[in-house]
DNA sequence: ACTAGACCTCC
DNA sequence: GAGGTCTAG
C-alpha cells in the first residue's frame, strides 16, 4: 500500500462515479471498498484512507506505475484555487462544501471518445453496460496476480471486428459512429494524446469532425481527457441548472452551444472544473 | 445560422 | 424517456 501525495482533499467516491468516466469498477478488498481501472495496461485497485488515496494494487508499486496512477487522479489540481475562483456565488459555494474533493480525471483519450460517443442519447447505467459488453467481446486477456482482466480494444480491433459487432453488442445507431471514427483514426493516422493541452478551439474543430461527436461530446472529450480545462458540456442537466440557478427559470430558447460559449466566459478558465460541480450537485438533490 | 424529427435499445 | 447528433428545410 501507499498514500498518493494530493494537492488537495481528495473524494474518490464522488470522482469515480460522478458520470466522468464508466471504466472504474467498485470492488471488494480484504472486506473494504475499493475501486479498479486498467490504465496503460496495468491493473490498479485504490481506496479511501481520510482524505488521500491509499493504492493497493499493483503490491510494489514501482514509481513509473505511481505516477501513471496519480496523472490519472489528477491528484495536483489545486481545488482551494478553484473554489475560491468564484467567492460570491452561494449556489457553487454550497456546492464545493457538499463535495469537496471532487476532482475531474485524466482519461484516456480514445477511450473517453468511444464512452461518450456512447452517452448520446442515453443513460449512465447503459452506457456502463455497453462499454463493458465493448472490452469484454475482445480477446485483450492479461493476468497478473490477482487473476485475469482485459484492457480497452484499439481501433484497429475494432474495425476488423466491424460495425456489425457493435451492434449485435446493442450499440444501436452509435455502432457507425464508433466504426466509422475508428476508420478516420487509423487511416487519417491520428494520434489523440497529441491533441492534450492544445488550445481549446482547435480541439473542438477537430473532434466535431469525428461522426457521433457533437459540441456537448467534444466538450466532454476535452474536458475528461485532453486537459482543456476551460471546456464546458451543456447537457440536460447543466441547461436545466444554468436556467433555475443563473438564468432566472428562463424558458427561453437557447441553442446549447450558445450557453455554453456564454458561461465560459461567465466562470473563466476553470469552467470545466465548475461544469462538473454544478452537474454533480444537480443530479444529487 | 437555427429548428424539428429520426435514430437503436433498454428499464 | 434516457447526459445528443445528424439531416433536411
Amino acid at each position: 500500500m501507499m498514500i498518493l501525495k494530493s494537492k488537495s482533499k481528495y473524494d474518490l467516491e464522488s470522482t469515480l462515479y460522478s458520470g466522468q468516466c464508466f471504466l472504474w469498477n467498485p470492488i471488494l478488498s480484504d472486506n473494504l471498498q475499493a475501486h479498479e481501472i486498467v490504465l496503460g495496461g496495468t491493473r490498479f485497485r485504490v481506496q479511501q484512507l481520510s482524505d488521500k488515496i491509499d493504492a493497493i494494487y499493483p503490491l510494489n508499486i514501482t514509481q513509473n506505475q505511481s505516477l501513471i496512477l496519480q496523472n490519472h487522479l489528477r491528484v495536483d489540481d489545486d481545488l482551494g484555487y478553484i473554489y475560491q475562483s468564484i467567492e460570491s456565488d452561494k449556489y457553487l459555494l454550497s456546492s464545493f462544501k457538499k463535495f469537496e474533493g471532487l476532482h475531474l480525471l485524466r482519461q484516456d483519450p480514445w477511450e473517453c471518445l468511444v464512452t461518450f460517443i456512447c452517452s448520446s442519447n442515453n443513460n449512465m447505467k447503459r452506457i456502463k453496460l455497453m462499454l463493458n459488453k465493448l472490452i469484454n467481446s475482445f480477446d485483450n486477456t492479461h493476468t497478473d496476480s490477482l487473476g485475469e482482466y482485459k484492457t480497452f480494444p484499439t481501433p484497429d480491433q475494432i474495425i476488423e471486428a466491424g460495425e456489425e459487432h457493435l451492434r449485435s453488442l446493442g450499440f444501436g445507431y452509435r455502432a457507425k459512429y464508433i466504426f466509422e471514427t475508428s476508420r478516420i483514426i487509423l487511416y487519417e493516422n491520428i494520434d489523440l494524446l497529441k491533441l492534450r493541452s492544445q488550445n481549446y478551439d482547435d480541439n473542438l474543430e477537430q473532434l466535431t469532425m469525428f461522426p457521433g461527436v457533437g459540441d456537448k461530446v467534444a466538450n466532454c472529450v476535452m474536458l475528461f481527457s485532453l486537459d482543456n480545462l476551460n471546456a464546458f458540456p451543456v447537457d440536460v442537466w447543466i441547461n436545466r441548472v444554468l436556467r433555475e440557478i443563473y438564468l432566472n427559470d428562463s424558458k427561453n430558447k437557447i441553442a446549447d452551444s450558445r450557453l455554453r460559449s456564454h458561461f465560459q466566459s461567465y466562470f473563466g478558465e476553470y469552467s470545466g472544473y465548475i461544469n462538473h460541480y454544478l452537474f454533480h450537485s444537480r443530479r444529487n438533490d
